[in-house]
DNA sequence: TCTCCCAGCGTTAACGTTAACGTCGATCCC
DNA sequence: GGGATCGACGTTAACGTTAACGCTGGGAGA
């Protein structure tokens, strides 16, 4: 007796016996690849729907030693933002007959080192990282496999391979500016600790350099954990210390600036008379309220949409441009005004 | 010549072959199964570390006919809901080894399909769809395959194999009983067109049966597409038609409500006075108003933790419930009061 | 009419890994 | 001391698909 396993899954050989050719005649068919006559490959294609033939991936990325899986690795899905940036980007790839092999890293780069190591074990045809900083040895095994690829949401001038992305630091400036030039001198900033969203530490050092152009005292700082939603805001602001009379206060995105801005009405503060509140991205809440949220939009869809489409024209074989800077748009809001 | 293919990436037998053992050895020594000594295993594993061996996946899912890859289809992340269940799922699968395939719907059960057609081909370990209505012929094929299959959200006495949810018709029942005995009769609902949402189709109809036991008029629809937004909220409570005064109305969820009650406010509209404001799965934002909005908390996090550890049960051969059903509570808030 | 080409199909050997079974000493026990 | 047992490894044959190349018959061109 022979002593191999055996499946009840029917591949292409029993589909082959059946029609009475050899195998590779309905891999062709099957696969709509020139070798085989219109008449035949209608006859197959028809008579493999009918035995129940579903094709295996993981044996056709054996043969062609690649496969149609792409790594996404995001830092976190609970703020509006990477949403966008991945709806964007998943119909574009999803046409082209890509599959997404997700994550998010919570900021942590070993979290992300560790899901590539897994993701790259199915020899993907591409990996989709969120910033330009990761783990080194990652970084080193990615460029020595020439693997494709993408990194989002921040730019640098020396990707991996490609990135599409905005200038964090010149969008914090730009901000920073705005509300500097209105008079604001006393800035206070509530976002995540130093060192783990590198991005909101770039739009930092804007704010920082934008008030120190034009004498202000130093950008007070609140790091705030666990998440970027509305009760770390509220948190945040709470966390502040008033009696140094901030008169400004800068949020890393705009649901905690909301969160901020409720807080600092409880507190009988009225904005923007007694404080100016400052958000982040240009999020949907802010179009809603009576009183705009002063932010700056960021293009998160088109981020998506621009990245997998670089991506894609990569994975054809094309030369893209190595790094896309897309800009961001100034919203004054309502939130500061001149002083 | 052989005519073969060649790659220049190191496999199990190249680390074999530097090593002076057999494959198998390699094989046993990486997996870590019994059957090496641990001198040999402590050599090998280094060996392979040196020369940069990487496993490969894909030919281990052809070996063994299945993977480490779980198939997660959600609707959408472009609301906290879903990203919520997800964080709430993907660690507890990613600490027993699993990666996650995943996307999103957009509510269309086609794409549903399409997206589990070709994740299927991958010969996935499990599926985590949304929802319990699906095309049927997918769901023939899972029953036939008899794939482990969670599905979440939602429940039904009848799941492919198991879920894990809450009862949307209870929950929209329990919330607008808690309005109907403050005294609101004319009810109006603001959500997703009928047949795109089932769940809140279902919750809709909890409405209805909660207002016709107290003799209310008919509950007003209103549909808006587009995302559960804030935008959107706004907008369709902009297609309200006051002249016919509904005294409470009802979101598709928190931040359509939100922005709902923005609108209303700015149609000169007080709230709870004029006019009672619901919304729907207690999300962050609605703690941090002045006015919290009256709605009930949906266990998202819960759904997805307690989700992701029953399916790992059912992939560990045993045999978990099959029908989860999990507690919402109701937050009384303060856009509704006593008429 | 003969050669050449090509459409249409088949044969063989990978792709990298694991299951099943075989082998061979060394230890153990009566 | 001889058979049973077991630990540590090896051999072989899958898993399901595709790349590379081979074969064949019929029609076009000379």
């Amino acid at each position: 007796m022979p002593r191999g396993r055996s499946t009840d899954t029917i591949g292409i050989n029993d589909v082959a016996r059946a029609a009475g050719v050899s195998l590779m005649t309905v891999s062709r068919s099957i696969r709509g690849v020139d070798g085989v006559s219109d008449a035949t490959r209608q006859r197959i294609v028809r008579l493999a729907r009918e035995m129940g033939y579903f094709p295996n991936s993981a044996a056709r990325a054996l043969a062609v030693t690649n496969s149609t899986l792409i790594g996404i690795s995001l830092p976190t899905l609970l703020n509006d933002v990477f949403a966008d940036v991945l709806s964007g980007m998943r119909r574009t790839l999803d046409r082209a007959g890509y599959s997404s092999v997700m994550d998010t890293s919570d900021y942590d780069p070993a979290r992300e080192r560790e899901w590539a190591e897994r993701t790259l074990a199915w020899r993907p045809a591409a990996l989709i990282l969120t910033g330009t900083t990761h783990d080194p040895a990652l970084r080193a095994r990615l460029l020595r496999e020439r693997l494709p690829v993408l990194e989002i949401w921040d730019v640098t001038d020396d990707p991996i391979d490609i990135c599409v992305g905005i200038d964090h630091l010149d969008a914090g400036l730009t901000l920073a500016r705005h509300v500097a030039a209105l008079g604001y001198r006393r800035p206070a900033w509530v976002g995540a600790p130093p060192g783990l969203d590198l991005r909101a530490d770039q739009r930092f050092r804007g704010l920082v350099r934008a008030f120190r152009d034009v004498g202000a005292r130093e950008v007070r700082r609140v790091s705030v954990t666990g998440g970027n939603s509305f009760v770390a805001g509220a948190g945040g602001f709470g966390q502040l210390d008033l009696r140094d009379r901030p008169d400004v206060v800068f949020f890393l995105t705009d649901n905690m600036a909301f969160g901020g801005m409720m807080a600092a009405q409880k507190a009988g503060l009225s904005v923007p008379d007694d404080i100016g509140i400052v958000g982040f991205n240009g999020l949907d809440l802010t179009t809603v309220l009576p009183r705009p949220i002063t932010t700056i939009r960021t293009p998160r869809r088109q981020i998506g949409v621009t990245g997998a489409k670089t991506l894609l024209a990569r994975l054809n074989g094309l030369h893209p441009d190595a790094v896309t800077r897309l800009p961001c748009e100034l919203m004054p809001g309502a939130t500061v005004r001149m002083r």
